[in-house]
Formats: C-alpha cells, structure tokens, sequence
DNA sequence: CTGAAAGCGCTTACAG
DNA sequence: CTGAAAGCGCTTACAG
C-alpha cells in the first residue's frame, strides 16, 4: 500500500485474539499449531488482506525465495540473440513450477557482472543465481564457487567442473556433425564464424569444427576462421570478406542463424549461389532458419530446455546443496536447402 | 555468503572507529558526514567487502529499489509472441539507466495476475509495477488505480484512463491505416485474425479495421473475424477455414508475423496466390516478415521503445508521482510483396 | 499448543 | 558533524 498503513502480524494477531508468534507459525505452516486456532489466524489474515512483509521475513530467516538472473552486461550484443529470450523464457518456466521469484540484472557497464553477483548476494537479495554464459576463467564461476554459493551455468566452464552445475549442449559434438555434414556433401574448404571467442560455447565450437577438419585430412586455416557479434550485419560484412578471397571456401558454419542468414544475403548479392557455390549450416534452429528464401541447415540447441533445467538444477542446489551435476540436453540437426550436396 | 557470517555495518562501524550511524549517512551519502570520515568509512567498507543488507534497509526505509514485471498468466500462449521479449528487453535497457532492478513475475495458474500483485505489493517487495498487456474491465489496472500504487501499462486501458500511465501505440489508428492499403490496392472482401478478443489492443485493432471498411462503403462481416493464440497453427487453421468460404476474401490483416506466415503457408499449399488471390498484412515486423519466402507487409510497433518508456515512466511515477502520463510510439507500416497491388 | 523476548541489519529523529 | 536508542515486521529458542 501506499499512504494506507501495511497491514502487520500484528494486526492480525489482535483481530484473532492470539500473539504474533502464533501468527508467524500459521505463516510457515508450523505443524505444532492446532487446528482451530490456525483456522481463526487463517480467516483473520484473509479478512485483512495480510501479506507477510518479504523483506522482515528474510531478514529473520535469511532467505529469499528468489534467484537472480545475469544476462551479459551490454548484450546490445548477446541479447539480441533469441537464445536469450529462449533460454529466459525457459527459466521462467521452471520458476513457475518452484516458488521462487526472479530478480533479472539491469547492467551497466560492460564487464560489471561480477559486481552485480555480489551485490545479488552480499546484499541478501537472492538465494542462488544462474549465469546464461560463461566466458574462459569466468571470474564470476571462480568467485560463486569459491565462495560455495548455489548457481547454475547455462553453458560450460573451464574452471574445476567438479563443483560447477551445468546446463549445455554437447558444443563440441554439434559443431563436429555439423562440419562433417558439409564435408559428406563434398566440401573441402570452409570456414566458420563463431561469437566472441572468448565464450566457452565458441571454443567448443571451434574444437569440434577442427577434429572433423582433421579427420578428413583437411587442414585447419586460421584465415577461415572468424568471430564477430551476433547480428545479421556481422555475416554480411564476414561474407563480403569471403567473397573476395582468392580461394573461394565452398562450405560455412556460422554461430547463429541471423549471422547466416546475413551472410547469404550477402552471398546472393555478390552472385555466389547457395548452396551450390557454398554451402551453409548455422545454430539456433530459428524460425528464420526454417522459413527464409534459402532454408538453413540449423542446429535446434532446446534453449527454453536449457533454461528450464538451469532452474530445476538450481533449486536442487539451493535445496539440497546440489553442486558438480551436469546435464546435457540434447540438440537436433535440421538439414536444409543452405546444405543440399 | 553461504556459511561465513555476513559483513555488516557494524563490523565497518567497528573498524573505522565510528558508529554505525556514521556508516549508514556514508551509505546514504548523507552531506552532514565529514569528508574525512566519510573516505574512512568508505576505505573500511571496501576492505571488508561490505554491502548492505537490502531486506534491512528496505524494511527500514520502506523502499525496496525493485519493480515488479507482471507477464501475463501461461502465456504459453502470449510470450512465444516475440512482442514480449523485445518489450522486456526494452524494460531491462530503461533500467539499466536507472538504479532499479527488475523482478519477474513467474506465473502459475492462469488469471493469478492479481494475487502477484497482492503479493509483490502487500509483501513489500516492489516499488512500482509494469503490466505488459491490458484486458478490456482489467482487475489488476482497478486494483493498481484504487489504492494509488505506481504503475505503467504497456498498452491502454479503458477504466479511467486520467490516472493511468501508458505507453501504447495508437493501434485503432495503425489498423485503420493498415486495412485502408489493402483496400487501395483493390480488395474488398478483407477478412482479420486479431489474438484474444479480449485484450484492448484486439479491440481497438478491430475498431481501426471497421472504420477503415466503412469509409469505403464496405459492410463489415462478423464471419470474416477471427480470434485466437499468437502462434502459427492459428495462421494455418484459420488459412484453411476461410479458403473453404463460399466468397473468397480477397484481403487478410493479421496481428502478428507468425500468424500470418502460417496463413500464407497454408494458402500455397492450398493452390491460393499471395498476393494475387489475398493480400496479407500483419503486425509486429519480424525478421520473418522481412525475410520469409513472400516478405510480409507487417507494421512495426517498436516494442523496444514501448518497454524502455514503460520503464522510464515508472520511475517518473515512483519518484514524482506522476500520473495519467500517457506517450504514444510512432508505428511504421513496411508494405512489402504480400500486398503487393 | 502458545506467548514474551531477543534478534535479523539497517535508518533516523533526537540530543549534543 | 556524530552517537545512542528506538523502530521497521518478521522468526524462533526458550519457558511453560
């Protein structure tokens, strides 16, 4: 309420006739409290449109009841991946089954995260966090863990996994189909652009692009190898670059399907045919992907289940100080007309 | 911290030789503290790595430096629809402009949108609220209203609006423009998919589109009016249901990208020509209306701008109780092959 | 099964 | 400019 007087314990207290004590165990379902009293409080609390006051509640018990959510700082960048929506909209999904709440940072400035983490928790605000990415030695992963405070990872880490809950992709595994797709359909030279190469996710990427190179007998060129934002202009301007190579590549993977799909545009306007001239597979599975001109070859990564089981993990971590599980969910590789043989 | 006690202002108090007092007006950046204590204090609190506890100081200032996000109930439904991440996003760039952090509601059960808000008000847990989409006679718009709390809509209202602060675009105006293309290229049997018939923004769309057809003299048919969830399937279903009329319509307007590509997918199947046999129109301007196979003529309502103002005029609302705000984003129709004329 | 009292960690009016 | 004390609204060990 605003002006009106916040309805107290107290109050209720009084109006049925017991202490605030005996209020507070009616709140937290104390099972010593007998039933007809507890009816009476019940009715009371009812009668005056008693909500507990959250923040005396958590002081008194220190806990909150709700989970801090960290999206990259800036993330012009990352955000306008749909991956964060997705994922998002997963977490909120496996909130609605647990009775926590969700505080979402608001950054600032670019890097501040671990700042933020530690206003989340210094200041009592949440009982556990989910990080929606991981960059190499994570300052973030390294201070939640020292500190043993419950999190969850969407993505890998690589720093003492042993202790770390983690949602993810096989990354590596994906990216190592997904180049030995465009292999089997005949290409020998090609290229990747992956996000910044910094994340964990694109290391992985990179890895598993690399073994099927390998395995081939395809040498891995550095100069075929790019990293960029994800928006359709980072694939535009990367294709263009392409384009103008004296070795034309005939295969590419990219990170995203917007980045692809802004590579093929380029491509078409440059006269190079997809996939004819160059083949192309990219991740997300987006309805882009799906329903574009020239349909992608895409990997579909579940982000709303990644989101999903962060959640859950999360809550196991909190509840029954789960910490190492590592889950894996499972991703599809769609093939499409960017990768006809 | 998970096990290890937690700093509090007194262990700075302490270390500083002051009281706790002085360290509170330093949090608060009271002037009446003296500069040389002040940098003291300040040096003992980034030593000890102090923060304050938020539920303490929220629960003694009455204040909590939190806004609640209220998405609509399921939403299984509403939030596949990209118009809520992009508005959300909007939301988290507004605040992060300001020093306020988001908390997001996870629902349950369907039409629990007023018992959150109960509970993130009554519980103290918010200092204001933004609602991300409106129904007609909305119990959670009453509820904010009467007790005077701060709010914004994203979206308009239609009970008193004089209090309410709103950032909507004018959609009765978007439709009617949009409708009157379709008629200028010729059409005159014009048929319409709005979502939940319920929301204020399908009232004021179909308002728009019946306006625009009665200044041409053309009759409105209740059965050319459909209603339904924000997905493909709706597209698809009702594609097929209006191909088996009688009289073809020769026009189509649709409430989003998605919807309306389901319908044009379902139309080729059918052997019916976009635009030649019906020409389409719809909201939201996706990457799939600009990219899909028949780019879709769509009218871009800038969801962005609308979360970011919500946010800042939320803050104005708290902080200057400002009320009865009401500030209209510019729409902007792309016309694009789908209607064609 | 229930109450009185102390405590959670901050803020602020009051006094100096 | 600074401190002691009371208070914000809950919880819980203790006593009965």
């Amino acid at each position: 309420m605003k002006k009106g007087k916040q309805v107290t314990a107290n109050d209720v207290a009084k109006l049925a006739g017991v202490s605030s004590s005996t209020v507070s165990r009616v709140i937290s379902d104390n099972p010593k409290i007998s039933k007809a009293t507890k009816m009476k409080v019940l009715k009371c609390m009812d009668e005056l449109g008693y909500y507990p006051n959250a923040n005396a509640r958590s002081l008194a018990i220190k806990k909150t009841g709700t989970i801090g959510i960290i999206i990259p700082t800036t993330s012009e960048d990352y955000f306008s991946n749909p991956f964060f929506s997705e994922a998002l909209r997963g977490i909120i999904k496996g909130a609605s089954n647990s009775s926590y709440d969700l505080l979402v940072s608001t950054n600032t400035e670019k890097g501040e995260e671990l700042k933020i983490i530690e206003k989340f928790i210094k200041g009592s605000k949440v009982d556990g966090v989910i990080l929606m990415t991981s960059k190499v030695d994570d300052e973030c992963i390294e201070y939640l863990n020292r500190i043993d405070f419950p999190f969850s990872l969407i993505g890998s880490s690589n720093n003492g996994d042993e202790k770390i809950n983690q949602v993810d992709n096989d990354n590596f595994l994906a990216a190592y189909e997904l180049t030995k797709h465009i292999i089997d359909i005949g290409r020998k030279r090609i290229a990747m652009i992956v996000g910044d190469i910094d994340l964990i996710v694109s290391q992985k990427r990179v890895e598993g692009y690399k073994k099927a190179l390998m395995e081939s007998n395809i040498q891995f060129d550095e100069s075929l190898l790019f990293s960029g934002s994800f928006d359709e202009k980072t694939g535009h301007d990367y294709a263009r670059q392409i384009s103008k190579m004296e070795l034309l590549p005939d295969g590419l993977i990219v990170a995203d399907d917007l980045v692809a799909f802004g590579a093929v545009k380029a491509f078409e306007n440059l006269g190079i045919n997809i996939p004819e001239d160059i083949a192309v597979a990219s991740f997300n599975n987006s309805v882009l992907a799906k329903y574009s001109n020239i349909p992608l070859t895409s990997v579909d990564i579940n982000a709303i289940e990644l989101g999903r089981q962060a959640m859950n993990l999360l809550v196991e971590a909190i509840e029954n100080e789960v910490r190492g599980k590592q889950i894996s969910i499972p991703y599809i590789i769609y093939k499409r007309q960017s990768s006809k043989g």
